[in-house]
DNA sequence: TATAATAATGACTGGTTGGTCATTTGTCAA
DNA sequence: TTGACAAATGACCAACCAGTCATTATTATA
């Protein structure tokens, strides 16, 4: 395990207890069984470690998310519920993680934080709303936004319950019973609230879409970091792709498979699919 | 202004601002110019005042909920708009202290002030299940605590916006747009997911009443609070009562209703309603 | 006006923090 | 074994913190 990954383990356990600014790096070396100074080679401020937490994590239940919705084979009231189950299964997996994201969003003052939050905010609305269209279609181009606030209001409220309390819950249940809910509002509300123009006006803050360049960077650092492999060849031939655009669509497709497979890679993968347009 | 309520008026605006770690006594003391000392005078500790703080709001938010929830002139779905109503027009009227209780609830870790909240927010769920109940009866028996749960997710989700844009809302027309979902979800919801032991078990922290001696104690200190007026003499009156038992039940109720007249007193009405059972 | 009582002050204390850097330790190839 | 380089250390720093208390200013009373 590199330092890196070292401390952030460490760190996760002691933000998710005691929170982000009530560690002291100190705490955090400590935990680490590592010195100050080696923390501080790894990273060049407390504020950069946590934000490498939130991107490792949300990296992660983005691209979950987002692969579930594309997926073909999810249709209908299936799709909902696959949907919510993906994330309280991600909450409930990394809850460490999902307790730090609820309370340092909440609170934080830093302003790079607060734009990281929104701009994976702004992923998620993205995939639900692709989710809403694929579900509802023209039924709820009225209410689509309202009901994207009221998805993410259940998620919010239920989320607790995993994580402020320790109680083994049925998903399964939970996952029906607000699909139910969702699909009563998508179906019977009438009076909506938020309007495109309101919409927009919350996320007017720049939503820097990725470069071509800083795709190939992050390829290029993953190329680097990944064993020998079948992912590691897909990699560097979609690298090339990304540069040169020679490969069939269906082999580009295949090789993104292919890396998908790698836990690590989930993020590329999603970047890659928006890359191609898929 | 007493100079305690001058200095929760500057911590007020420096809490929300930038939170409540974030935020120096020194800072606070500038601000209200005043010296260090004199903030000690007024509050024990920088906690102290933030208890003070959250209690001050959440009194009268409480109060004032549970009044429109009682009132019997409000009937069917104008009484849920009214529930929403009142809840977002009191979280825009104090929107800096709204910004705190959010952030400074998620956040925290001292156990008094997250068993403050958990409090406040008993109290709530308490007096949105009275709502429900008068609303539909038996109907929601199976459903009420995952409505209630659905409704605190509207409230979270959509008091954002009002919290975090500073944009001008049509507060009638979201009203009346969640009032139709929690219609929706309260006559056409079937699969419940938080089941009465459920809902016992994430309120099991003991929510401890307020002993009789308690109240006369706090009936006291506002007695002393108040000039002369009508509300002091009522309350003088019912204090006597809440010792001796003797006045009619009318004239309790009437008694009852003078003190809330004032803002300050709406709170100790509350109780005393709660204390008479009415 | 004189005295007692109360209110207000701000320099100070002991402690913690994030971050730095001169020094030591470990790891290679030659 | 030597020497060159990188990795790791932890004493140290300046800044800040909540909270204290001897001192001073203000007010009320006689």
């Amino acid at each position: 395990m590199s330092k890196k990954q070292l401390i952030m383990e460490s760190a996760l356990e002691l933000f998710a207890k005691q929170g982000f600014e009530a560690t002291s790096v100190q705490q955090i070396t400590e935990h680490s069984g590592i010195s100050k100074g080696a923390f501080y080679l790894s990273f060049k401020s407390k504020d950069e470690l946590i934000m490498a937490l939130i991107d490792h994590f949300m990296e992660q239940f983005v691209s979950d998310i987002d692969h579930i919705v594309k997926d073909s084979n999810n249709r209908g009231e299936e799709l909902l519920r696959k949907f919510f189950y993906t994330t309280f299964h991600s909450f409930q997996k990394h809850s460490d993680f999902a307790k730090i994201f609820i309370k340092e969003q909440a609170h934080t003052f830093n302003e790079e934080l607060i734009s990281k939050g929104r701009h994976f905010d702004q992923l998620i609305d993205d995939i639900t709303l692709s989710m809403l269209d694929q579900l509802y279609g023209e039924t709820v181009q009225h209410t689509k936004y309202d009901l994207i606030y009221c998805i993410k209001g259940f998620m919010h409220v239920y989320s607790h319950l995993f994580l402020f309390f320790n109680v083994p819950l049925d998903l399964d249940l939970l996952c029906r019973s607000l699909a139910e809910k969702t699909e009563l509002l998508a179906k019977h509300s009438t009076i909506p609230f938020i309007t495109d123009e309101l919409y927009e006006m919350f996320r007017k803050t720049g939503h820097e879409e990725m470069t071509h360049g800083q795709l190939i960077e992050v390829m290029e650092q993953k190329i680097e970091e990944l064993e020998d492999s079948i992912e590691k060849e897909s990699l560097i031939l979609l690298k090339q792709d990304v540069q040169e655009r020679s490969l069939n669509p269906a082999i580009v497709k295949g090789l993104i498979t292919n890396i998908r497979n790698n836990p690590h890679c989930r993020w590329i993968a999603y970047l890659l699919l928006h890359f191609y347009e898929i």
